[in-house]
DNA sequence: ACATACCTGACTAAAATGGTCAAGTTTAGA
DNA sequence: TCTAAACTTGACCATTTTAGTCAGGTATGT
């Protein structure tokens, strides 16, 4: 299962955009500085957030990116997906007609891994950005 | 997060063991046979369930491994937390009195990894070896 | 004594991670 | 029109983790 950094920088960034673009498209620098992420990895990120149509972007002077959704239409699963950040346990292979083993069967724990995997899964779809931003308004610093 | 091959192959090996440990010792050899994990592997697996009383070893000839607990009292987060499988979110710092990004403060995302973290540990700590056991008996080849 | 099986530690190839670096293109505004 | 801000793209890389292998042990039932 991968559930790295770039998964939560990824986030990270999206809560901030939020919080920011409702007057101006917010720039990749400003993201960098306020949340401490190098600006080279985050173009990175939002490449992929650009190409999965969560984020657009302006480009030119005064430019960045703003959302292209309603934050409440962003769900976590979405962004992860987007970063590659495959939620997925580690996997038994499925090739051909064999089972996990390369025998003809499934492995003892199979069915745990797809339990898990619904599991979290479940969480990140029912969090959305929306979620994010009014939890991290209470707390507000 | 971490959630890879070590912890499922530990899983594995553990359900292998429990289907089969009521007459004898089971040597990793079978064990390895079975499942299909490398034996050296196997080793270094069983050495830390071991340390973490998961697991009792009888050595020499006809000697093996067997379980040290019931079935039930044996969970996912038992043996995850045995063989270093830390089901842990990526980490902000926690460092000093300082916060997550070197800031003052909590980064925005804080609390999500505290909230997932808890969602996919109580999964574990609900699940024994026991309820692997059940479920694989129905499937069972 | 000897085969079986546990035990331990060192080592390693391959992949993933978390970036950096370089060289663009686009566009607002002076 | 010139320029600087900001996006765009792709190559590159050091470090760490993963998933083992290898080479020796030591203990013990028969």
């Amino acid at each position: 299962m991968k559930l790295t950094s770039k998964g939560r920088y990824a986030v990270m960034a999206l809560v901030d955009l939020a919080r920011f673009d409702n007057i101006n498209p917010v720039s990749l620098r400003d993201i960098s500085l306020r949340q401490g992420i190098s600006l080279d990895y985050l173009e990175q990120i939002f490449s992929k957030l650009k190409k999965n149509e969560i984020v657009k972007s302006i480009r030119g002077t005064q430019g960045g990116y703003v959302l292209n959704k309603n934050p409440n239409d962003i769900k976590l699963t979405n962004i992860f997906h987007a970063v590659d950040e495959k939620v997925k346990t580690v996997q038994c292979k499925k090739e051909s007609k064999k089972g996990c083993n390369g025998k003809a069967t499934k492995c003892i724990t199979h069915n745990l891994w797809d339990e898990l995997e619904v599991h979290i899964n479940t969480f990140f779809e029912n969090k959305s950005l929306k979620d994010l931003l009014n939890n991290n308004k209470e707390t507000r610093v």
